[in-house]
DNA sequence: AATAAATTACACCGATTAGTGTAATTTATT
DNA sequence: AATAAATTACACTAATCGGTGTAATTTATT
C-alpha cells in the first residue's frame, strides 16, 4: 500500500513562474525557450515540465497570476469631502500602478503584445476578469447624485476618462521604456482638468 | 565583355512584399517562416533571398513601405470658415485611416507588437519619420491666432487630443479586431466636445 | 533567334526547439 | 534511519527554420 508523503512544491513552482516571467519579458513568448526558463529559474528543465506540462500551460499560469494580482485593487469610494481632482487622480494612479515597476511594465508589454497577436485569446482572457470601468462608473454615479458631475452617459464619460489616461500615459510608457514621473504629473493634472471641463456639473 | 540586359524585378518584389505582409500579419514575425512567405507570394524561396538577403531585411522593407506610405497624408490647414468640430474630426479621421482597412489594421497591430518587443528599435524607427503632432500643432497655432482656441501650452493640447483619439478609438480597435464605425462616430463627437470644453476660447 | 538575366526546383546544412524517458540523487516526512 | 516524493542530469527525438549551392529552366531584351 502507498503512503503519502506530500512535500511542499510551491517554492519550486514560484521560482519557475518567476523565471518564466523574466524570460518572457525579455525575449517574448516565441523566443523564450524552456531551457532558458529552467536555467533562469535555477531548476532542471524536467522539473519545469513536471510542474507545468507544456510551454502553453506555463504561459497561462503566468498570465493568470498577473491578472489575478492585478484584480486586487481596493475600491475607491466616492467621498464628498474630497475634491473631484484628487479622487480622479486616485483612479489614474491605480491604472498607472500597472506599469510603475519594471516587472509590471514588462508584464504589461508582454501581455499587450500577446493580445495583439491573438485577438480572440485577448477577448476570452479579458472577459474572465471584471471590467475596468466598473469602479469608476460607481464613483461617477455617486458624484452625479451629489450634484458634482453631469453627463448624458456616465459610461461614455468613464470611457473618455480611461481614454485620456491610457492614451496620454499608459501606452506612451509601454513604448518609451517606462514612466517618466516628472513628465506624467503635469499631464495627469491636465487630463483631469480636461475631463472636468466636460463633465463637472 | 558583359552585356547588360536589365529585366523588371519590381513585379516579383511587390509580390514578395505582399506575401510577407500577409504572413507577418497572421503569424507574427517569429512564426512567419520564409518558406511560408515564398509560398504565399507565389515565388520560390530562392527568389525571396535573391531580392532581400535575409528575413531581417525583408522585414525592414515591409516596415519602410508601410511607414513611407503612412507619411503621405495631406496637410490639414486651418480654415476660419469651417467649424472647429469638423476640422478636428478631419485630424481624428486621418488617424483612424491607419486602422480602417484589414491590411492597414493588420500592419498597425504587427508593428505595434514589434515595437513593444523592441523599444529601442521602436524609438529609432519612429525618429526617422516626422512627428504626428506637428500638423495639429500648426493648426492649433492658427486657431489660437484666430481667437478660437486658448491653451497654456498648445503642445500639451495636441497631446491631449491624440490621447483621446488613440485611447478611445485606435487602441481599442487594435484589440477588438477592427473599427466599429457605428460605435466610433458618437465617441468621436464626444471626445471632440471634451477637447473643446477645455481648449475652446 | 541568340543571349543574358531572372527564376525555379530541390537537396542540403547547422542550429534550435518542445517535449520525453530514465536512472540516479536529493529532500523532507514519519 | 527508513521511506517515498521530488528533483536532477542527460541523452534523445522529431520537427522546424534560416540560409546556401547548383543545375535546369523560364523570361524578356537586342
Amino acid at each position: 500500500m502507498t503512503q503519502t508523503k506530500n512535500r511542499d512544491k510551491s517554492k519550486k513552482r514560484a521560482a519557475i513562474l518567476d523565471g518564466a516571467v523574466d524570460v518572457f519579458i525579455c525575449m517574448g513568448y516565441e523566443l523564450a525557450s524552456m531551457d532558458k526558463i529552467a536555467e533562469t529559474a535555477g531548476v532542471s528543465k524536467r522539473t519545469v515540465y513536471n510542474h507545468f506540462g507544456s510551454k502553453e500551460n506555463l504561459f497561462q499560469a503566468v498570465v493568470n497570476d498577473f491578472l489575478t494580482q492585478r484584480q486586487n485593487l481596493k475600491t475607491i469610494a466616492y467621498d464628498p469631502d474630497k475634491t473631484l481632482e484628487e479622487q480622479l487622480l486616485a483612479f489614474a494612479n491605480a491604472e498607472i500602478f500597472l506599469i510603475d515597476s519594471p516587472r509590471r511594465l514588462g508584464l504589461s508589454k508582454f501581455l499587450t503584445s500577446v493580445f495583439l497577436n491573438d485577438t480572440n485569446y485577448a477577448r476570452e482572457t479579458v472577459a474572465k476578469y471584471p471590467p475596468v470601468y466598473d469602479m469608476l462608473l460607481d464613483w461617477l454615479r455617486e458624484a452625479e447624485k451629489d450634484g458634482k458631475i453631469k453627463a448624458d452617459s456616465l459610461l461614455i464619460a468613464a470611457r473618455v476618462f480611461y481614454a485620456l489616461v491610457e492614451g496620454a500615459v499608459t501606452y506612451p510608457s509601454l513604448f518609451s521604456g517606462g514612466i517618466n514621473h516628472a513628465a506624467v504629473e503635469p499631464m495627469l493634472k491636465e487630463i483631469i482638468a480636461t475631463f472636468l471641463a466636460r463633465y463637472a456639473a
